[in-house]
DNA sequence: TTTGCAATGTTAGCAGCTCTCACATATGTT
DNA sequence: AACATATGTGAGAGCTGCTAACATTGCAAA
């Protein structure tokens, strides 16, 4: 045990400079998140948990909003993700393949509520996101490559794909918030949002489709 | 001008008791949160523009989010009189008194985005938000009777109304969030909402019906 | 290796917010 | 007229976000 060979040399060589700082950060934000909601999540207690003075964020975030607005873009790449993963279980273009990404989309609200509020509650238009921006399209192209395959296979056209795909994601999205936030709970306690997204994404796709070929 | 005769002596009287705090209170929060959005609305701005000390809200309301909770209330009570009187100007039981009911629900979130996310976003478990909890439902069960209307009239059961019903309530609650949040904006920019939504929910209609009676 | 710079962390402190407590003032009831 | 109650004020504790000046470390050129 002389001078070179401290037992936790490899973990932490000085302990002033944090090292992942940044890293820390969003994950002990995203905690907090969870637990107290995105309202109330204080960047003091971020730092407390991560073990930093309450001035550090400040080299790595230009304020609190950013460092949400850092998590948020986070989440997107997730959803995104999980998305793409739900659709290709199916067949491409099959009706089960859009199910199963509305199911998959509930779901990631469903186990991260905080996050998702994060994610589309941003509604600030001066800075529009800047990365979130990237992300947020890149998150509905997925749907609307299955809802193009689905067109074309059931004697639709491309061009639709808009007048599909907006009705199916107000249906998730919709679906998400009233979960999230415990609407059903006082007026439709026992829902299975599964099966709803699969009962409205069906009964919506047949109706567009009756009224496509009418 | 004696001690009887002061000119604004009906307006107030001693300028130390307010009168109409709770009400007044109450108006400025919507303003404020109008204006800077519900999450960094400031109580004690609310109380600068009452012209009361930062002390005094604390003898109408326990703390501010029962401030918030009240504002909430009486936004329920406004959107449920609203999609009343939507209704009751189409035929009873007419897919366009839906569809109504689903434009005007989407034009009340448009109007005030953040009040409209206060009513839904208590997310709040502990108290189940009393008096918006007795306001909630009230709201639904406007949508619910016209439901059962077009059922007895499409021939269906009222057993099916929350089936209908709940997806409904998705798309427009999607579509309203979407809209609040600005997330149409980066993917599909000059929707139309009320066009959605009557698209939306004749698709979403005609299908359903279709699948009872096949 | 040494020296110097840029990156990253700390302490101290300002301004603003929520909320409490003791005190002041108005209202209305007996 | 006098008291009880409702409603307002002022001062202050304890928190927060954020800034500024200073400290420490890592890296790269001399």
């Amino acid at each position: 045990m002389d001078t070179s060979g401290g037992g936790e040399e490899t973990a932490k060589k000085s302990n002033y400079h944090h090292g992942h700082l940044r890293e820390a950060l969003l994950d002990a934000a995203h905690l907090l998140i969870a637990e107290h909601g995105p309202a109330d999540f204080t960047l003091a207690e971020a730092c407390r948990r991560a073990g930093v003075s309450t001035a550090a964020p400040y080299r790595h975030f230009a304020d609190r909003s950013a460092l949400i607005d850092a998590l948020a873009a986070r989440g997107f790449t997730q959803l995104t993700e999980r998305l793409r993963t739900a659709r290709d279980r199916h067949e491409q273009g099959s009706v089960q393949s859009i199910v199963a990404m509305g199911q998959t989309y509930v779901a990631f609200a469903a186990a991260e509520p905080a996050l998702f509020r994060l994610m589309f509650g941003r509604h600030r238009l001066p800075p529009p996101t800047e990365q979130a921006m990237a992300e947020g399209p890149g998150c509905f192209n997925v749907l609307l490559e299955a809802v193009v395959a689905w067109l074309v296979r059931t004697g639709g056209t491309p061009a639709e794909q808009l007048d599909i795909a907006v009705p199916l994601w107000t249906i998730v999205h919709g679906t998400s918030h009233l979960l999230i936030d415990h609407d059903f709970d006082n007026v439709a306690p026992g829902t299975d949002v599964d099966e709803l997204v699969a009962r409205a994404t069906e009964a919506f796709l047949a109706g567009a489709s009756a009224k496509g070929r009418e």
